[in-house]
DNA sequence: CAGAAAATGTGCGTGCGCGCAACTTTGCTC
DNA sequence: GAGCAAAGTTGCGCGCACGCACATTTTCTG
C-alpha cells in the first residue's frame, strides 16, 4: 500500500514487458521516420505499421503524432529525475540537491538526441509537445519530495514540484528560442546560453521556498 | 515600442470590436448550448450556427470544443487578476498582494458560473481545459512582477508567475476533485474546502520566494 | 479620395483522436 | 492443465482541428 511504485518490480511480468516493448518500438519508429521524411512527411499509419501494430492501439500509447516522436528523446526522464534525487545525499541543501537533480538529467547530450532536438525545434507543435513533457516531472518529484519533507509537507511538496517543472519549461523556452519573435515588453531578456546554466538560473529563484520548506518541518 | 499592451487602448477600431464581439458571442454561445443540451449534445457545427459565423470561423478562435466552452467561464480572469495587482497598494509585502489579487479574481462566484462550473466537473476532457486556463495567468502576471522587481528580475518574474499558475492548478485540482480515483501514494491529503482556502495553502509555500526576490532587488 | 496593404471570414479536403463493441491474450485459481 | 476474469488489441465510425487558397472587409498611405 505504501510502496512508491518505482522501487517495487519482482518479476515485470510479461504482459509489462511486451507493452514497454510495444511503446518503445513505437517511440523510435516515431522518430527514426520523422527524420527520415520530415516532421511533415510522416503519418500515424506509417508509425504504427512500423512498430507492427495497428494505428488504434498506436492511439491507446500517444495521444498525439507529435508526443510519439518527442516521447523518444524525453523518454523516462521524469522517473531519472525522482531516482536521481533520491538517490542523492541526504544531507545537502534541498534545493541544490533537486538543481542538480534536473541539471544532470538534462545534461546527456548524445549523438541522436541532438538531431532530434534539431528537428524539434523546426515546428511550433512539436516544440510545444517538448515543453509540455515538462509537465511530466510533477508527479514523481512530488512523491520524492514528500518522503523528504514528511507527511506534514505533501502539499508543499506538490507545489514545489510544481513550480519545478514550471521553471524547466521556462528555460527549455529560453534555450531552444531561435531568436524569433520581438519581445513584447521588458526589454532585453539574456536570450539564451547552456542548458544547465540556464536550468540553474530557473531553478535560483526557488531555492528560498525549500529552504523554508525544509525549515518548517525539520528545524 | 514599449508600451505595455494594455494600458494603451487609444481608438478600440473597428476591426477589434468586431473580434471581440465574435469571440464573446461563441463563448456565450457555446456555454449556453453545453447547459441546454449537454456537454456531449452540443456540437461544433452549432456553435458556430448559434455564433453566427461559419464553422471554420469558429476554429479560428477556439482551438477545441472545450475551450470555447470553458472560455465562458475563465474569460479574462488573467488580465482581471494582473489589474488587480497592479492596482493594490504599492507598500504590502509581495507574497500577500499576489495572493489577495488572485484569490479575489477567484472569488466571484455569479449564479451563471456556479452552473457552469458544475457542468465542467462532469466532463474530464472540461476540466483538463479548465485546468488549463491557469496557465494563461503567467504571461500579464510575469509583466506586473518585473514592473515590481526591476528589469534585472525579469526573468525571476518569469518564474515566480510560472509557479503561481502552476500552484493556482493545484489548488483548482483539489478543488473539483470528485474524491475520485484512489490516492496513488502519501496517503490522505486534505481533500478539499474552501476555494480561497486552498488558494492560500497553494501558494503559502511560494512566500519565501517572493520575500527573497523583493530583498534582493530593493535591500 | 483612390489604391495599396494587411487582416478576417469562408469552403474544401485531409488526417487524426477517440468512444464503442467485439475478439484475443495474459495471469490467476482450483 | 482447465477455466475464468482482467487487460490489451483491433476494426469501425464520427466529429473535429487545421492548412490552403480565395473573396471580402478594414486600415494605411500618398
Amino acid at each position: 500500500m505504501c510502496d512508491a511504485g518505482i522501487v517495487t518490480t519482482p518479476p515485470p511480468g510479461l504482459r509489462e514487458r511486451k507493452k514497454r516493448a510495444t511503446r518503445e518500438a513505437l517511440r523510435e519508429a516515431a522518430l527514426r521516420l520523422a527524420v527520415e521524411r520530415g516532421p511533415d512527411g510522416v503519418r500515424v499509419e506509417d508509425i504504427a505499421e512500423a512498430a507492427g501494430v495497428s494505428p488504434r492501439t498506436y492511439n491507446n500509447y500517444f495521444a498525439s503524432r507529435e508526443q510519439a516522436i518527442v516521447s523518444a528523446v524525453t523518454a523516462d526522464r521524469e522517473a531519472r529525475i525522482a531516482a536521481a534525487l533520491a538517490a542523492g545525499p541526504a544531507g545537502a541543501r534541498l534545493a541544490d540537491a533537486v538543481t542538480e537533480a534536473v541539471v544532470g538529467q538534462y545534461a546527456n547530450t548524445g549523438e541522436r538526441e541532438q538531431k532530434a532536438l534539431l528537428l524539434i525545434t523546426t515546428r511550433a507543435a512539436l516544440r510545444d509537445a517538448y515543453l509540455g513533457s515538462t509537465a511530466g516531472i510533477e508527479p514523481p518529484l512530488a512523491e520524492v519530495l514528500a518522503a523528504r519533507l514528511g507527511d506534514a509537507g505533501a502539499h508543499t511538496a506538490r507545489v514545489l514540484a510544481a513550480s519545478v517543472a514550471a521553471a524547466v519549461r521556462i528555460a527549455l523556452e529560453g534555450w531552444l528560442r531561435p531568436a524569433g519573435a520581438a519581445e513584447a515588453a521588458g526589454g532585453l531578456v539574456v536570450p539564451s546560453g547552456s542548458l544547465p546554466d540556464l536550468l540553474r538560473a530557473a531553478l535560483a529563484p526557488l531555492a528560498p521556498a525549500f529552504d523554508a520548506a525544509e525549515r518548517g518541518t525539520r528545524p
